[in-house]
DNA sequence: CTGTTAGCGCGTTCAC
DNA sequence: GTGAACGCGCTAACAG
């Protein structure tokens, strides 16, 4: 079934515009020394043989060879849609390939560390992952240019959230409207990310003279979407609202989780926002609830500034040092009615 | 930045183990015929120098290109993660790797072709695009194994899903509840797919004995998701419930919809199930309705046949007939309270 | 077992 | 303007 088709070559529509390979070369990169005459005879050939340029080939022999990879884990969370959305549109513009690096759920350095053995890439984007010393030194053993995003590295680009400063905010305004019994729904996993919000969390309350309690943190014990999920917020809900003292406010870590908790009020008749304030993290869907900004947008933004970053690395145009960039979420807090506009 | 360092070859490795190349290919192939201690002189030097084989001139080499590509347009619903997660498991057994192709949301088709034209890729997945005879023909010049998803083709191996009859089986069980006013809310945009789950949704009621209104098919104006939004059901769902005579039951396209209109229906006090039967699509994520069963799950089921039959084509071990594999939605009642397991 | 050599498909100096 | 020859980094027959 394969290999019944004999390739043809810039030979073969050389030939058959009866130029020589340069030239047909020449015509495929648009150099200006051509006629124009022997240019159209050259796209006849093209067009008649349907001939393709092979693309490894092309890369092989012009040195600086133009690969970019994204390493994305398993862990999909809907983000990495927007994150690649803002990406492939600078690519789409230079021609430039995507390829995918898959890190699995667990052992994602190995991964990594294989996927670059494979070969060179000359850009890469890396997402989600903890960068070890060890994974820094096999990045920049290899020639390429690095992004990270959401990590913070000192010797790469890196892009990441201020998930410390976002919880504060988020708390603060919960705070701020009075509340003493503000609880928090957490994912279970100890990521990085949970343990920040946490320590805003913690900060926002202590600065608002309210002490800090444990009890008050729950999570769900749902893995779906590493527990973000609304399942998860919803059974992480339930636990606070049997305290003995239950919640009157609650900061989720996930827009998905308040959701989830919203459900799980609501099926108690306590009603949202009026006797309990609920406040979301990563997206503002509608106005159940405060929310932090979105993270989606801000995917798609972060993703198209990674790119446009890399891609003037790759091509040598940049040679900044490593730039540090944060994005922190805002605070948004909608009043109107469901879905309503600003 | 880049390019100031002089890229290893084999012929360095070969040069500090002092052996010849065609050796060092043989431990990098992983072949028998290299005597253990040659191996480990190789390696060692390997090691030393940190070299990486280049992964197109190897392509290049050797004439099958383990090169798959997905091609996936940038409309983003959430089961194209899924969808990747199902095909990434395959790949990764196998070394192989996936190159992405950008179809832009519009102007697909050139886009594909454009890519195509890029060169040698031994296998390609399609997407949700709809195969033209033109981009049928291209599909075919090309030596590519091919896959289509979310389309039938009687050329390639398709994988798709029954609208008509998940749509059917889903108005079917509110006709058998007793119910007589049945509304629908739709994505604005005319997709094949919603057409279809259009026709499901008229036969299920002709079969019913009830008259199919235009006035009962609702739709919310937001393009964001396509149309399967939440915002959107939201606001459709709006629609039906201002209409004269308000609709009892409603089958919404998505999941996502339904939990808008859900939604819509408790800001009115209307209450979900006991005067509102609601269906969802898509998925099931609580007894706040009736669902048809998970296109997350199946997504990446088909993920994982789709991969590996392609793998089979590309790898010749596989020279069947195209295949034409059919995901009917089951429709799935929820009566007990949230989230809670089967 | 290991070294030599000829390509893979294309870009790129050079002479013509 | 155009053509021949060499090289990119590696694999795959061949010899030895």
């Amino acid at each position: 079934m394969p290999d019944d088709k004999p390739k043809i070559t810039i030979y073969d529509v050389a030939k058959r515009a009866g130029v020589a390979i340069s030239t047909v070369s020449r015509v495929l990169n648009e150099s200006p020394d051509v006629s124009s005459e022997t240019r159209q005879r050259v796209h006849i050939a093209i067009d008649a043989l349907n001939f393709r340029p092979d693309r490894r080939a092309r890369q092989l022999a012009q040195q600086g060879s133009p690969t970019l990879a994204i390493a994305i884990p398993t862990l999909t969370t809907p983000f990495h849609n927007s994150l690649l959305k803002g990406i492939r549109v600078h690519l789409r513009e230079r021609d430039l390939d995507l390829l995918f690096c898959d890190l699995g759920s667990k052992e994602r350095h190995l991964a990594l560390v294989q996927f670059l053995q494979r070969g060179a890439v000359s850009g890469l984007l890396l997402v989600g992952l903890k960068v070890t010393d060890e994974i820094a030194g096999e990045l920049k053993s290899m020639g390429a240019s690095v992004g990270i995003i959401g990590y913070r590295h000192e010797d790469f680009d890196s892009y990441w959230w201020d998930d410390v400063e976002g919880a504060r905010r988020a708390v603060t305004h919960l705070v701020s409207m009075g509340h003493s019994r503000i609880g928090m729904i957490r994912a279970a996993a100890d990521s990085r990310t949970q343990i920040r919000r946490i320590d805003g969390y913690r900060a926002a309350l202590q600065a608002g003279g309210l002490s800090f309690d444990d009890h008050l943190i729950a999570s769900g014990t749902t893995e779906k979407h590493a527990g973000y999920s609304e399942e998860s917020g919803y059974e992480a809900m339930g636990k606070l609202l049997e305290l003995d003292e239950p919640v009157t406010a609650v900061f989720c870590t996930s827009d998905a989780q308040a959701m989830g908790a919203w459900l799980a009020a609501r099926e108690r008749d306590i009603r949202v926002p009026e006797d309990l304030a609920l406040v979301g993290y990563d997206d503002v869907k509608t106005s159940r609830y405060v929310g932090l900004s979105s993270m989606d947008q801000a995917m798609q933004a972060v993703g198209e500034q990674a790119a446009v970053r890399l891609l003037a690395r790759m091509s040598g145009e940049s040679d900044d040092p490593p730039g540090s960039f944060c994005y922190t979420p805002e605070l948004r807090v909608r009043r109107s009615s469901a879905y309503r506009r600003d």
